[in-house]
Order: structure tokens, then sequence, then C-alpha cells
DNA sequence: ATTGAGCACCAGGTCAGCTTATGCTCGACG
DNA sequence: CGTCGAGCATAAGCTGACCTGGTGCTCAAT
């Protein structure tokens, strides 16, 4: 490889038009820097400069190296300034995994403020549900997740994650307006006859739902899943049944009455979770944005930890 | 500066995953390669690898700097490619100067020759006297340079110029065609009392005209000036005057009449110039080009000298 | 349990490349 | 026209970067 260094000196030398202006400038001895282009001459083969006791002229070789070596160590010179720059925090690159209800309500704003301080950071996105996310989190393909974690369905974080609180949320019993349980202080044994709408099989929110029934002493019939909590929402509407619902995903429909549950005030857990050992620099001040954000998300049956 | 190499051997660990493999593809020992991350680590003040006793993660840092590292390296592989590819004089730069009529009579066809065999070669042409162009060889501005030498004009050349021979052309005297002198073997003093058409007061062209007549015992009544050789015989078709022009410059214009001197067969020499201590590779093609060139030129008043 | 692979660390040796010193050449200047 | 200073080359010596080789640790696989 072509010596880095010499090319630096050779530009400044053609720059210059004198190996002692060059080593002034560079801040090496005069000698050294005749060293250096004898050593870069030899490596390329060919004569680049002529030498007369008290002048050098550079060779159109010389000339051309000078030009493009140049842009090339410029390149260089910005590059490491990039990284400089990455070191500090302020660009970079933070890939965070999150849940549907969260992106929609939390992230957004999080990502904004995150985005406003840091402009030239490269922010990507993913949602999936927390036992996929979990994983990616652990290969380090994710920098960052937020995961729930339901009350009566007990999750367990691997040890290398660091995992802090972000919000608590209500769970949210959930009617059509005109139902005869649409006062508040409702009970769970009240709906045993009612269809239920759920997320999908194998969610901790459909296992909260079965496991906070059968507590109550009934198997709720599940008559439609949906991840989704405003189909949920819209199907609960409709009056196709009732629903469980978290306060982040609850959006006062026309048709729908929500309120807690009167004697288990069950409730969701948001977490942002990392690898500990993970080093990215932009990985605190994301979870100094979350963190702010959902303070001010508190309210309505929504608390901080 | 950061260190070119530890950043190649960087993008590398991220390639492939694995110091080892990258020592093996290397030819480091995977000691090496851990050292190098290490020093390149602290070079940058950041943790760009999480170890483990049989594997590494590479940190989003390190993803980034691999990146925009490898397409740096890779650029400055390129750039070593077209240095040597330079050096082989397959590409490069030359600078040629040359006087008018040479370079509309033998430059052209030289050029198209380099250009062929040397496509990449960027190649520039500067127009001038010999006397304006000189200088410009001397001070490496110009790597070569088409001149003449009238036989009547001594030239000197300065030493630390090499000067190469190219072509020996009759200097003719055209008449208009119905001129009493329009048969061949004229005799300059049966033109003395003709107005002449010279070149530019100064150019050898004029000054060995005027020597070419003192010696025939008159002064040329000179009515018209002009370097341009089109425009002279133009002058002369126009029944003007006449003139005395190099075979290179004559073309047979309709209504002249052009002859080489009875006794004193005057020629001009075409040499090429460039400094002898110029490396440039090219330069070796481009004379070799211009000769070739000039011996298919033989004939009609034109020789190889 | 053993083996092998991957990584870190240490010690030692090599070499690139710097400085210092010296000499040469040339231009400037009294 | 000698003297001086500036610019470049070269030799010698030293320093520090960096590679190798050896050792030790950990973990996965057999």
């Amino acid at each position: 490889m072509l010596n880095p260094v010499h090319l630096r000196t050779l530009v400044e030398v053609v720059k210059t038009g004198s190996f002692a202006e060059a080593a002034r400038r560079l801040g090496y001895t005069s000698s050294a820097v005749s060293q250096q282009i004898s050593a870069f001459e030899r490596a390329v083969g060919v004569e680049l400069f002529e030498r007369e006791a008290h002048s050098i002229r550079p060779a159109s070789a010389a000339l051309l190296i000078a030009d493009r070596g140049g842009e090339l160590l410029a390149a260089f010179d910005g590059f490491e300034h990039e990284v400089k720059a990455m070191v500090q925090g302020l660009r970079g690159r933070l890939r965070i995994g999150t849940f549907p209800t969260a992106s929609s309500r939390v992230v957004p704003k999080a990502l904004a403020k995150l985005a406003a301080d840091l402009p030239d950071a490269e922010i990507r996105l993913d949602e999936a549900e927390p036992e996929d996310v979990l994983p990616l989190v652990l290969t380090g393909e994710l920098d960052l997740a937020l995961v729930y974690a339901y009350d009566l369905v007990p999750q367990s974080w691997p040890e290398e994650l660091t995992v802090l609180p972000l919000l608590d949320e209500a769970l949210l019993v959930m009617v059509p307006s005109e139902h005869p349980a649409a006062k508040n202080n409702v009970r769970l044994e009240d709906l045993k006859d009612e269809r239920w709408i759920a997320s999908r099989d194998g969610t901790s929110g459909a296992t909260c739902l079965t496991r906070l029934c059968a507590a109550s002493g009934f198997a709720p019939r599940i008559a439609f899943r949906s991840n989704d909590y405003e189909v949920v929402q819209s199907l609960v509407a409709a009056g196709v049944g009732v629903a469980l619902v978290p306060a982040l995903g609850y959006k006062a429909l026309p048709g729908t009455h929500a309120m807690p549950l009167r004697h288990k005030p069950l409730r969701r857990h948001v977490h942002v979770v990392h690898r500990t050992a993970n080093t990215n620099p932009l990985l605190r001040d994301a979870v100094n944005a979350l963190q702010e954000v959902c303070q001010n998300a508190v309210g309505g049956y929504i608390n901080q930890p």
C-alpha cells in the first residue's frame, strides 16, 4: 500500500513548491521530507521531482499524483472527523425495536426529540412483539427495544440486558356504550358470558386475559383476535364483544366505554431494554428522550413506574 | 491520522466476523489483529468490538466505520492502480507546444496516433512561436515542443534541452501564376523589385528572408506581414506580391506557383525539443509518434533530416 | 474430561522513519 | 569576488511502532 503519510507530504511539497517549506508546515525536518519523497519515488518507480541545489521542480507525474492524492487525503480527513463526531454521539446509527402500541403513542415523540437533537444520526425503527425483538437485541441487531410485560405474565430478562421501566398503564375493560356494564367499577365476573376480542394467541396480552379470567373462575369465549387495538376497539364499538386493552392502546372511540377493573387493578409495564454491554453512544440519548416523553405522557390511566 | 492499515484490518474483521479469520486473510497472526484493533479503539476512544472468549461482536460504531472506511480504502486502492498505470505511461498528462504550420500538418496525425495508443492520456496542445514556447519547456510548463529553425538564422538550444530533428523542408518561392518568374529555377535576384509578403517582424522566417535577400544584394520591399501562411498565399494568389514559404506551409493554391530557389536551396528544419531531465513517461511515446508521422509525411519538398 | 478454536497479554526482536550532523551547490550581497 | 545563507542529499544513530511467538483463559463440541 502506498504510504499515506508520504502522500500527504508529497501533496504539501507540490503545494508549497519546496521541501523545506513543506517540512516547516508539517512539523518535520527537511531531511525527513527528502527521505519521504525518495521513499515514495522508490515505491512508484518514477522520479517525481527534479532536484537542483536550491530548488525542486515537480514532474508532471507528481502534479497528477498530488491532485488526486489531495482529494483522497481530504476524504480521509473528512472520514476521521465523521468518526470523531460519531464517537461523541452526534452522529451514528441506532436501531430500535418496538411493539405496535408504543410505536404509535410513545416512540414518535421521542424520535422527534432525538432527531431534533441529533440531526445527523440515523435511526431505524422495527416493529414487532417483545418475543421477537428480544433475540435481536441480544444478537446486537437492535440497539434498543421497547417491550411490555403484563402483571399476570411474569417476564424474565436475560441478564446481559439492562431493563429500565418506562411506564405503567392500567388495563381497561372496554365494552360497547349501551352495555349494562358501561359504568365504572365493573367486576370481571360480570363479563363471563360475553364474547371477547383478544390479542393473538400466544401474546402475553392474550395470556393475561386468560389468566385473569381463570382467576375469576371462567374461561373467556374469544370471538376475534387482533393485535391491532384500533381493530379491537372498532369491534367493540360494533357490539361484537368486550375487550381488555392497555391504556396506551385506548382511544375514546364513540360507542365504547372503558374502565379499570374494580378489584384487580391490573397493569401493563413498559420497559426499555438494551444490552448492558452496548456502547452505542446514541443509546443514552435515546433512553433519555424516551423517559422524558413518558413523563409528559403521564395522565389518564398511565403512570410513571 | 487514523492508521489506514488498522482501518483495513478493521474492515476485514467486520467482513469476516472474526479476528482469526481476518488475520488469515491478511497474512497476520491473530495476535497482530487483536493488537491492531485495540490500537484503533484507543485512537477513536470507543470500544468497537465486544470480546467473548470465543467470538466477537462488532459494535454499531464498528459497522459504520467499516462501511465508510471500506469505501475509502477501495478509493485508495483505485488511486494506487491509477498511479501504477500512469507510471507505465498508459495514462498521464503531456503538454505540447507547437508552431502554427506544424500544428496543422504534422501534429494532428501524431496526436491521433498517440490518442489511439493511450486512450487515457491527457494531451494538451499550445500553439506559439518557438521563442515563446522554449521558455515554457524550460520551466516545465510544457513537456515537449515542436520548433523550427531556418538555415540562415542560427539557433542555439539551451543545453538542458534534448533536440531531435524531425523534418527538413525546402523554402519555396511563391509567385502568382501569371508572373514571368513562374517557371522553375528562379533566381532570387529576379525578384528584387517585387513586393514581398513576409512573416511578422522578428520571427525567424522574416529574418531569414531579409538575410537571404541581403546575400543577393537587395533588401526586400515588404508589403504585408502575416504569420498565417494561408493568408500569405491568398495574398500571392491575389497578385499582391511574392513570398518565401516553407514547404509545410505550402498548399497548391490556384493562381499561385511555387518553386525552390535555384542556387540556394534553403531549408527550414523542424525539431522536437524537451528537457533532457523530463521523466514524463509519455514523452517517449509522443516523440515516437511524431517521428513515425514525419516519415510518412516525406515527399514533395519535405525530406527526413 | 478432553480437545481445539478464538482472543488477550507479555516479551522480545525487527524495521521504518525520525533527528542530527555534514557536505554540496547556488543565489544574494557587501 | 569571497562570504553567507538557504535548500537539498546522505550517513549515522536512535526510538517507537508493530509483528511474532509463547502463554493463559474461556467456551463449544465431541
